[in-house]
DNA sequence: ATTATGTGGAGTAGGTATCTCCCCTTACTC
DNA sequence: GAGTAAGGGGAGATACCTACTCCACATAAT
């Protein structure tokens, strides 16, 4: 929550407009970099501020400051998540929820999706709970397969595979039926079971071809 | 086979030189578009063609006129993959061996999969390609769930979509593991049975974490 | 030898991105 | 309420990138 980089080192505070603005551009990168990826530009992010460049620039001495800025937190939550799904008493349940949960705090967000899964972006802290992320993730899989919930050839490092393929669904669906993906993962999940009973219920019917179709017209590689 | 496109105008042979310049801007093309994907510039593929730029706009007018000419007939193979799957007596056995055999034939061949699922590249024969797809593909589909073999709420409009996951984990891990695609598609095979017994045997072993993070330092979004 | 055909690659035109600079405005201080 | 330090705006500098053209020169075919 603190603004400052330093240890306590609280300088001096912003000015009320410039602390204002502060927190808009915050608000507006996410806003952005969600809809459009990190791809999108600091001027089109100020902007969309309602504020200039230099605004921008001013705060946050590049784009990767600002990405760090913005996607430390979110990080963290999914963090989060996995320690309290480690609470659990049911294994494999607690594994699908985590899966679930943190597939859907990254489905609005496509900024997010790229910061998790490229190393491109974001060394500091963004960097630090990425490596938070894998002991939890571990102990998550390894429980589920002890339990024999989770087919016993699945590997922890299999995970980020899991959100790359839903990612890459919900990138494709996006325009179309931004919910397809729940669809997705339920299959994969499906096959993901040790002991596999009866397919489970899909959440969400099929696209139509005509939708098939807008996908794939609005979809760049 | 015939360079030519209107019906039967075979105008005037290129001359010995041309035509072999012509067949390397082909095969350059296929490698550095199958590397790099589309975006790759006729610059490059010129290049690495050993030609000049020069050349290759002679011969192709533009770069949709080249990726046309390149990827219609590799559209075509994947069409007559389903045509011979749709023989097989198994219905289950013909989409399974359909879905392992179209991904085999994009898997190393980036520019195929983004003309396969974006409709920003191929308008012409690609696009005719594609509209012959899908009643094949409907039909492998409807048959292997008659059949009791896939689950009876696979919509043949699932299919692009099995197509974008696998694609994902291909280009994610190409630098690293280019074959760890064969292990996430068995996963998600399993995940597409009516009756599922014991999940089959993955074809590749998991990756390392350190290879994990190799792909994502190479992966970019 | 002549000539139609082909070639190379610097150059054009038009786009994109990150980031700076400096004049002007605004908020805080006394 | 005046003075001043801080903040704001956004055109523009710089540095890329892309698709595509043009024409002096080279080569194959006759």
């Amino acid at each position: 929550m603190a603004r400052d980089a330093g240890p306590a080192a609280p300088a001096r505070p912003l000015r009320r407009d410039a602390e204002l603005n502060r927190r808009r551009i915050l608000a507006s990168a996410r806003e952005v970099f969600g809809r459009r990826g990190l791809e999108a530009t600091l001027d089109d992010i100020a902007h969309h501020a309602g504020l200039g460049v230099g605004t921008v620039y001013r705060r946050f001495p590049s784009k990767e400051h600002l990405v760090e800025a913005m996607f430390a937190e979110r990080m963290e939550e999914i963090g989060d998540l996995a320690e309290q799904a480690l609470k659990a008493s049911d294994p494999w349940q607690a594994f699908v929820d985590f899966t679930w949960k943190s597939i859907e705090l990254h489905s609005g967000d496509r900024g997010l999706r790229e910061i998790m899964l490229s190393n491109k972006f974001g060394h500091e802290h963004v960097a630090e709970e990425k490596a938070r992320l894998v002991p939890l993730i571990t102990q998550l899989v390894e429980r589920a397969k002890e339990a024999g919930g989770l087919r016993p050839d699945f590997s922890p490092t299999d995970t980020p595979l899991l959100h790359m393929m839903i990612g890459s669904v919900i990138e494709f669906t996006s325009a179309v039926e931004p919910d397809l993906w729940r669809r997705c993962l339920a299959m994969l999940l499906d096959g993901l079971r040790a002991q596999p009973g009866k397919p489970s219920k899909l959440p969400r019917p099929p696209l139509g071809i005509d939708e098939v179709d807008e996908a794939m017209s609005c979809w760049r590689p």
